[in-house]
DNA sequence: CCACATTATCCGATATACGGATACGCATTT
DNA sequence: AAATGCGTATCCGTATATCGGATAATGTGG
């Protein structure tokens, strides 16, 4: 026995070593696929994995309909069988119950959308979406996932993180999605200070040019950070001081009222 | 040790024999979860699996953040990154994406809730969700799933499935939401024939008891049942004709729109 | 405070998954 | 049409990662 394995204690690696090999690759190529659709010899490409292990996983996972393959292309996307497991997490969320009365209320006192997000890795989740008629705006739907620094809502998520975590995101590539994406860490990191300071945040035409957000952090009994909530609405909108100080004023009263429903009190913010 | 295991061959075995045993496993585990949160225990003891494995397997999901666990209960449910996964089955979706905007407007036309359903297993599960202004009803969102003989929309399903398909569905038990809930084989049968009759289904109060709703196929260029829409309202719409014959005219042309959309043509069904 | 139920970890045996190599299918090129 | 190349499918021996019985730790309820 002896030297059983000579890893463990590594200190420096790179953190992670799964007991369950296969289990973790097939969960790896899921979230792959979630961002990168495409055919099986790019995923196995982007995850430095053998072609015939890939295929292997691949096989597995669509005879189960995790996956779909296109049976024309070759292209691999998820299956609707993770749209269904997905869509439980949602039964089960805290957050989002507690928000739904208060933003459904929102939602319908004005005309734009309405979303509730929260923070996955690197990537702003919509929980809850809700267009007001007429305004249809395209990506402002469920499936639909942006970089933190895009957009208000990634910057309010950003803005709330831990510092350490702060910097670890911004020394990774930052993806531009329009001439009007920030990308220069420091102009970021410059702009999250506002935000702290003022408690919301303001974008416009950063994530699809013709459109603008606000959004503002929810918090629970902890003072965390748990999600934000997002309005959007179209560019011209936001040109118009009367109209935004408006959409301002409905967001925070959302966000108090649903932080408060979280058991926040207003007050210092409590010690690590 | 020993008597191996009868070396595969067995003609007769419940089908399959899963190449990856332990990827198998992480993902019925997973939606396992998905039906049922809980407790580790009861996971084991569904899915008859020693409870040493399933330790490893929720622990390794878990370290992802896969499945999530409450720390006081030891309860676990689905975690925020399958969400973010299974949304990313919405993206891809051409089915959705070719009826959204005929949803669209169908929901700002009129007082009801409207959505947009497809099939997974036993249960109907929602791609599309539009909740009109004023009338919340609750269940009608993402995360919740009702088996197929529950509802119009489970049973437009059910309806336009194989035959053998049926057979299999109504020999397992069929669960009972309401008192209204219908669950006898025979009296399902007599229905889905009035459903392929008529081309549409209606059920009230065999969900929740104080909503009903109406609901029909969407087709695509083979004529294969490619999902179904479906339209929710209170219990006393139902009981005003002129109303619901609005609502049938507004979903048989959205039905038709969608289906159109997908490359249907009227016509005879093509051959197998 | 004790008994029981649930969760966490250990460890050796062996079945299982790995991946290099090879074969096949399908487009596009010359 | 033959040839080239890229992507996909499958085979198979070996090493290793996984299994599960047993045991220990923790938590729960009476």
């Amino acid at each position: 026995m002896a030297q059983k394995r000579p890893k463990a204690k590594r200190s420096g690696t790179t953190e992670k070593m799964p007991t369950l090999k296969g289990v973790h690759r097939s969960l790896q190529v899921l979230e792959y696929l979630a961002l990168n659709p495409g055919r099986a010899t790019d995923v196995a490409e982007g995850l430095k994995v053998s072609w015939a292990t890939l295929h292997r996983t691949l096989s597995e996972l669509e005879r189960g309909g995790f996956i779909a393959r296109d049976p024309d292309t070759n292209r691999y996307s998820i299956g609707a069988r993770m749209w269904f497991i997905g869509t439980s997490y949602l039964a089960e969320h805290k957050v989002l119950e507690a928000a739904r009365p208060y933003l459904d209320a929102a939602a319908e006192g004005g005309d734009f959308t309405v979303q509730l997000v929260e923070r996955s890795g690197r990537l702003a989740v919509t929980l809850y979406s809700y267009q007001t008629a007429g305004e249809v705006i395209t990506k402002s739907t469920y499936g639909y996932h942006f970089p933190l620094h895009c957009g208000s809502k990634g910057q309010v998520l950003l803005a709330y993180s831990a510092d350490e975590d702060l910097e670890n995101f911004l020394n990774e590539p930052l993806e531009v999605l329009t001439p009007e994406t920030i990308t220069q860490p420091e102009k970021l990191k410059k702009l999250i200070k506002d935000i702290r300071a003022q408690g919301y945040a303001r974008t416009v035409g950063d994530v699809q040019q013709f459109t603008g957000s606000i959004s503002a952090p929810v918090l629970d009994r902890s003072h965390a950070v748990v999600g934000a909530v997002c309005f959007i609405a179209k560019r011209s909108v936001f040109r118009d001081e009367t109209k935004v100080d408006f959409m301002l004023e409905t967001l925070l009263r959302t966000t108090q009222s649903v932080s408060l429903a979280l058991g926040w009190r207003p007050g210092a913010v409590s010690p690590g």
